[in-house]
DNA sequence: AACTGCGGTTCCATTTTCTGGAACTTTCCG
DNA sequence: CGGAAAGTTCCAGAAAATGGAACCGCAGTT
């Protein structure tokens, strides 16, 4: 076990709302003795993985980390593309527009766009949602075989229904989200590809349930659905699924 | 020298442009030998640090720098009010805002908040600033004594204009940018800190050089300040310089 | 003031991991 | 296809990491 999977072990902890950890309370999560992990905690804070909070006990990702998920964002020419599509929707709009993608079973945003509307949204980075029960998951999860989902959820007790979930994202070529994830809260997602990286992401707009009728949601789904479809032809996503409205199922 | 250096060094590398590295590039960088590049990045690897694009040998961070860059973010109540504030002016004033802080003698930024102007301004997350040449940088090296802005700038030529400089943000209570780090681009900035945590950021907007007069410049400046005197009276902020227009000096 | 408990740090012998150079493998390009 | 460049594996020795115990620092209680 080297120390380096223990220090991504202590990187770990945190998300899910854990914002800082002291030695006491890594030495219990990880199973290692105080004095391991006083060690370990003092070596990543040396390092610059990790920092005190104002001198305290309490250790929280260093300042590096914002450089790091700024460069992991610029590496993709497809997050770079998509988020100009969202920026202009959120514009457009007055919505607040996600970059998310998907990691095992979960999605996690990328980058954010804040709104100008009055609903205050909180920003999505850092939180991860279960893929089948977000529109942005289940965008990206409508682009793999249904051999491939099942795969990834084998075992788990609700693939059935997500299967059934997919077949209809992949009908209508966009995923809907009605106040799942948050409250009054709807969201559309687009996912889009890029073969050569062999990455996909989900363009996502959120806008509050109440307000937002029939014909401005269908506004917002072209929108993102051009935009994502320009990025696809451009790099070859062959897997793209372009929205058509005529193919909208309702609850 | 521990693998948990070698580590950090390899992080270290992302930044200032640079979105993946290879085997060889770090071997270079860092000065290993190959083989102990090539099993330092397939640790880091297998440990999530990073990851390979598209399964090319190019190396980028690991998505888990995203959460990490939440955590980082949500670990400070000082960013959250800050960040209430900032949305607010970024909605009021159409233009782009940003939190950033101060890492040694540079400026990095920890969130941005997209403006609806026409202006599009490129993120400043990720990438870093000398802080003696930014208006936020400017603004929180005003926050310290001339004594340890002598200290942190020990040799650097630009020591004495900068402390004229920033006597002058002191008399203001706030720094100003005319197009110094972005050509077209002009900022104000204020600071306000958390004496708690011992940590302080700048408010920040920016905005088109040529399409933003005075009134609304001072607008801005007082809207900036108003939250952040309120920040600063609630966290028990004494080193909190309130801005004055009347103090205003211009160039 | 002394004592206790909690969180964290240091010491040290032992164990484990990491290292560099060389040989080998894979990938890419002309 | 061949050659060069990039990357990987092997192995003995060196270096780092480990766990348990002792120690330290701080706060609260008597």
């Amino acid at each position: 076990m080297s120390i380096l999977n223990n220090a991504a072990a202590v990187l770990s902890c945190y998300g899910a709302g854990c914002t800082d950890v002291t030695v006491t309370e890594v030495s219990e999560r990880l199973g290692l003795p105080k004095a391991s992990s006083s060690r370990l905690l003092r070596a990543m804070r040396e390092a610059g993985m990790l920092e005190t909070i104002g001198g305290t006990r309490r250790h929280r990702p260093g300042r590096m980390m914002l450089d790091l998920a700024a460069a992991f964002r610029h590496s993709s020419s497809l997050i770079s593309r998509a988020s100009e599509v969202v920026v202009t929707a959120t514009r457009q709009f007055g919505h607040t527009g996600y970059i998310s993608l998907l990691d095992g079973r979960e999605v996690t945003a990328v980058a954010d766009f804040e709104g100008t509307n009055l609903l205050r949204v909180v920003s999505n980075i850092g939180r991860r949602l279960p893929a089948h029960l977000s529109a942005t998951g289940r965008s990206l999860l409508a682009r793999m075989s249904d051999e491939e989902v099942r795969r990834l959820y084998d075992g788990a007790p609700e693939a059935k229904v997500l299967l059934r979930e997919l077949a209809r994202v992949r009908s209508q070529g966009f995923a809907v989200s009605e106040q799942e994830s948050t409250e009054g809260v709807d969201g559309i997602a687009v996912a889009v590809g890029d073969p050569s990286t062999n990455e996909a992401i989900a363009l996502c707009i959120v806008f509050p349930h109440a307000l937002v009728g029939e014909p401005e949601r269908d506004r917002m789904i072209a929108a993102l659905g051009d935009g994502a479809e320009e990025i696809a032809r451009s790099l070859g996503d062959r897997a793209f699924i372009p929205p058509k409205l005529e193919n909208r199922i309702t609850t």
